[in-house]
RNA sequence: GGAGAUUUACCCAAGUGGUUGAAGGGGUCGGUCUUGAAAACCGAUAGGGGGUGCAAGCCCCGCUAGGGUUCAAAUCCCUAAAUCUCCGCCA
């Protein structure tokens, strides 16, 4: 949620920036909305101060022997008037909360704006991988190394599901403890959260009101529950408000949980097999930091992200992102994109974003400032550490031998009994 | 799924309609005493949001949340949530 005090000290300010965003925003009715529910404020205050008053004279004026329906019937006749103020001022306040909730956040000064198009690649590491044969792409390679079973996933589950079989499933757990392993020797605390959560959740995240049919809700609950898109949606609520001391900061947290997402009809042929599912599997890291340290904390983050693919000993390239394709409660964010040979293309392995303080005011987390003993509102940024789905087809890809088998990246064994090499099956 | 109980400030807890901005503890902070500490004693400390104002201040809302009754509610009524206990069911 963007300060709507902001709003009304620079106007002009925030809707260029929306510009950037791809977000044309009007703000006249809503400078007028919030401009006339001040004004009817103080009338509904000074009512209702007249009306404390007056009750409060009331024990006094019993004991005095007075005629106290006097009283009455003033307080009566104010309260009449005010309901009608108080009435028109809770629609006000709603529209300037709709209105102002359905913003996207401000992106950072230094972000172009526009689309995809205008995505930067700001680093690259290794080199691609060249091959001296005919490679295969992932879907080949994990069904001829018996990994995944895609026919018996849609037999079970429907289209967009697979099955992770033996040391597929062994890889994909490899990789999740690899992941894991690395975040505690970051010091950061693991979290195993509900997959189910409500509705507030979804909007101090900031996925909600604008995706809400992107996630999947679940029947039979009250209140109802989504399935979480990522764990981010968890973990960004685990202190929902909550005032922390300075001292606490910054908290930083990874989660590892399937993420589940509706994905609508997004399919292209080049995106066959693991690369788009409803389901897949993500570890996710999320700080909490004060605001003047969050740039260090995005720093830190990304570092964090490529770490990971670099140990993996995989080609890959960090993107920054332009305004308007991050995502809606997001300032700032970079694509680590990993090299995938047989599209010959760079997909999205982890996201690092920076939310600066627009999930924290939505979902009332502070800290107090140690000097001004006042409340502030913490910075959240989120990364993920990584995403298996993409991971997992690189690998094969860029892995692959001639004789069809696929070497397991070194940081891997340990978690595989010491398997060095995946042989095909047939 | 059924029945009951609970929900007050950092923590425990009093409070069943009227100066309750909320008793009493504990804690925390400061002090006295002490070589230092403990103990004892003294003092301070009650959250959060908002309006207005240069400011001091004034005002509104705050006793889980949301409604309602009343001139007046932590106190009465309704709804919801969470916690606990018992019963049932069950992977």
């Amino acid at each position: 949620m963007i300060d709507i005090n902001l709003i009304r000290e620079k106007p002009d300010y925030v809707k260029e920036a929306l510009k950037k965003k791809m977000w044309d925003a009007d703000f006249t009715e809503l400078l007028a909305w919030d401009k006339s529910k001040r004004e009817l404020m103080q009338v509904v205050e000074n009512n209702k101060a007249e009306m404390n008053k007056l009750s409060a004279s009331v024990p006094a004026a019993k004991k005095a022997g007075e005629d106290v329906s006097k009283i009455f019937v003033k307080v009566k006749d104010i309260a009449a008037k005010n309901a009608e103020f108080e009435k028109e001022l809770k629609e006000l306040e709603q529209k300037i909360t709709d209105f102002v909730a359905a913003l996207p956040n401000i992106p950072d000064d230094d972000l172009v704006g526009g689309g995809k198009e205008n995505n930067k690649v700001i680093h690259t590491y290794g080199k691609k991988p060249e091959f001296s044969f005919k490679i295969k792409d992932h879907v080949e390679l994990a069904e001829s190394l018996g990994l995944v079973d895609y026919e018996r996933g849609a037999k079970i589950a429907g289209r967009g599901a697979w099955i992770y079989t033996n040391l597929g499933a062994r890889l994909e757990w490899a990789l999740l403890n690899f992941f894991i392993s690395e975040h505690l020797k970051d010091g950061y605390t693991f979290i195993l959260p509900p997959h189910l959560l409500n509705e507030e959740s979804g909007y101090v995240a900031g996925q909600f009101p604008k995706f809400r049919q992107d996630v999947f809700w679940l029947e039979g609950l009250e209140p109802q529950r989504f399935l979480l898109p990522t764990a981010e949606t968890a973990l960004v609520n685990y202190h929902r408000n909550e005032i922390m001391s300075e001292d606490e900061l910054p908290k930083k947290y990874f989660a590892y949980t399937p993420c589940y997402r509706r994905e609508a009809g997004s399919y292209r042929t080049e995106e066959r097999g693991m690369i788009r599912g409803y389901q897949f599997d993500k570890v996710e890291m999320v700080q909490y930091t004060k605001p003047e340290d969050s740039d260090a904390a995005f720093e830190e983050l990304v570092r964090k992200a490529a770490n990971l693919v670099e140990k993996l000993g995989l080609h890959f390239q960090i993107s920054k992102l332009a305004a308007g394709d991050i995502s809606h409660s997001m300032a700032r964010t970079y694509d680590i994109e990993v090299y995938i040979p047989s599209i010959g293309i760079y997909k999205e392995v982890s996201s690092a974003s920076n939310a600066r303080d627009y999930q924290a005011r939505r979902g009332m987390v502070r800290y107090r400032d140690n000097e001004t003993k006042k409340t502030r509102f913490v910075h959240t940024l989120n990364a993920s550490g990584l995403a298996t789905s993409r991971i997992f087809p690189a690998i094969l890809e860029q892995y692959q031998q001639e004789d069809g088998s696929v070497l397991v990246p070194e940081v891997l064994q340990p978690f595989m009994g010491g398997i060095k090499v995946l042989k095909p099956i047939k």
